[in-house]
DNA sequence: GCAATGACGTACC
DNA sequence: AGGTACGCCATTG
């Protein structure tokens, strides 16, 4: 278990319901810019041992990103259930639903343009 | 300990 | 605009 592990686990568990994060965005928060493989591998072991909102991460694109058809369509339920809304495409608006981490964290969003 | 894995992201066809 | 290729690196077998 290294720090950056323990970190991400704990940027998960500080998403509020109603808000989503993406994979990159928490490898980020928690220091590891290039760190979103290893979010996910996290997840697949944490979401067992753990109880963390794993339903409340999505890709970049802002869409559900499992494999399983099952559990995209459960994460989606979930979401949908925190008033969380998807376009015709499936997509969330990640401008609107997207957490930002607090001002101690240094999270550098894509530029605007 | 080394090789494969993976719910990604980004750069390139 | 849509598909492919590859780097990233903690965790797992």
């Amino acid at each position: 278990m290294t720090p950056f592990t323990e970190k991400v686990i704990s940027v998960i568990r500080s998403i509020p319901e109603g808000s989503v994060m993406t994979y990159g965005g928490i490898a980020r928060a928690a220091g590891s810019p290039r760190g979103a493989r290893q979010v996910v591998r996290i997840l697949h072991s944490m979401s067992r041992k753990y109880k963390l909102p794993w339903h409340r991460v999505v890709n970049a694109e802002g869409r559900i990103a499992l494999t399983d058809d099952e559990s995209s369509s459960l994460q989606q339920l979930f979401l949908l259930s925190e008033g969380i809304v998807f376009d015709d495409k499936g997509v969330i608006d990640l401008q609107r639903y997207l957490h930002h981490p607090g001002p101690d964290e240094d999270y550098l969003l894509p530029p605007p343009e």
